[in-house]
DNA sequence: CGTCGCTTTGAAGAATTTCAATGCTTGTGG
DNA sequence: CCACAAGCATTGAAATTCTTCAAAGCGACG
């Protein structure tokens, strides 16, 4: 066992300990060798690679230690929808649990590494640590709870709102990693945004234009500043 | 063990491919038998009475056995929107798993059996009864992939399609309980479905008439007869 | 009988989509 | 090194869908 206390014991990994939906977080450290064991590090993958594609057989989940990826289910008629965006630290592959195969396709945005976390090995584990049987039981609850806030979102939520509830919600995240919640770059073109909050490219940008013309952001391409972030977390819970 | 649905790959569950709102809002015990030990049952519930409220603790999830209920998250402004409904043989109550109390509220739609299976009987199973914890694990799983089927669906759809993917959503479920999946009483109001699929009332009740007059269904106030379930199921899964 | 909860219907208004066109970067081959 | 294609972002104007506002109908229940 290394001593290390990320995954292949590399320094790069030092954000694992500090965000709450890194795995290694609810264990102890005795168990820490353990995990080891699990993860399985692969090559980082280029913008556009898949890490699992709708109908693979699950093979169990995994983590972006780097870069950011994207969820996407395909709709009857081809057409892909987008399910979520997975940021350094964060874990995705849940939904090839139920029937063993995956629903969702995982595309890396740009250049991104990622941890394998194996199926089996996650199941002998289970047994023998059962912290690490919670924490994951917490991982898949806590993608539920994100899940229902952006249903609600798009439920009853304008443009803007969701735009804005975005925008936080990436800024959080970062936030967590100890990056800068209100400078980022987003791994994700206007169009990705759109299709996940349902809304067309078009007004992905006016609502970016509306953002930066009241002052709540500044906006270069990708590039993003938060210039208000408070107005922008009222913008996206208030709701009328 | 009896013969169980989608979970351990029997051909019943084809559909659940097809309709992006299949086993829609809810998902099902595959085999209420292995429930049987870690269950309590409580007195029936009658409409409006809660399971638990925003912020309860987590005391485990529950089995619906018959009636219905709603999960439903509080905005930041008071308003509530409703993240799923759950029909006899599903189980809800996930969502507090995560940071150990419930983000949701659940409350019966009708006079309501339930049965609640707790938490730490749950947790001392999945070491003596690992299928339990795997069956565990693939419920969760599954709501995650019905949360985001219904994620697509508010993203991309109209509302017709989206009042098309619930009616074909309930009746599927019904249909695993053995019940008629084409005459069946909505145990929800119209503004419940509104909600519900990010619609007002008054969009909804000019759906059902559109969809009575193309003759798809039949409706008597929360009666409803589905004439034409293959175009319901078409209709819903189409995207344009 | 009258009220309350829920549903329906109409008409006007608002937000987003659609269609169409243009500009800006980037990268690639000549 | 330039030119051109491809991908992404932006902008305008018209069309559409859904919401909002207003009012009325219907059933159940006290």
């Amino acid at each position: 066992m290394s001593t290390a206390s990320c995954p292949n014991g590399t320094t790069s990994c030092q954000n694992c300990r500090m965000n709450p939906l890194c795995l290694p977080l609810a264990l102890q450290v005795s168990d820490m060798g353990k995990l080891d064991v699990v993860i399985e590090r692969g090559k980082p993958l280029q913008r556009r690679e898949t890490v699992f594609f709708v109908g693979d057989s699950y093979q169990g989940v995994y983590a972006v230690r780097s870069g950011a990826v994207k969820a996407a289910i395909t709709n009857a008629d081809g057409t892909e929808q987008i399910t979520g965006f997975y940021l350094p630290g964060e874990i995705f592959g849940w939904d090839g649990l139920a029937e063993g195969r995956h629903t969702n396709t995982a595309t890396a945005l740009e250049t991104t590494a990622i941890c394998a976390i194996p199926a089996d090995r996650m199941d002998e584990l289970s047994v023998t640590l059962p912290d690490l049987r919670r924490h994951f039981m917490q991982l898949m609850s806590r993608e539920l709870a994100v899940d229902q806030q952006m249903l609600a979102l798009l439920s009853k939520s304008s443009a803007e709102q969701r735009v804005a509830a975005l925008l936080v919600s990436i800024s959080n995240r970062l936030a967590r990693q100890k990056l800068s919640p209100t400078r980022f770059r987003l791994p994700m073109s206007r169009a990705e945004i759109g299709n996940y909050l349902g809304l067309t490219v078009e007004t992905i940008s006016r609502v970016f234009g509306r953002f930066q013309q009241k002052q709540l952001i500044a906006a270069d391409k990708r590039d993003i500043t938060l210039l208000a972030l408070e107005q922008l977390q009222t913008l996206s819970s208030d709701s009328d």
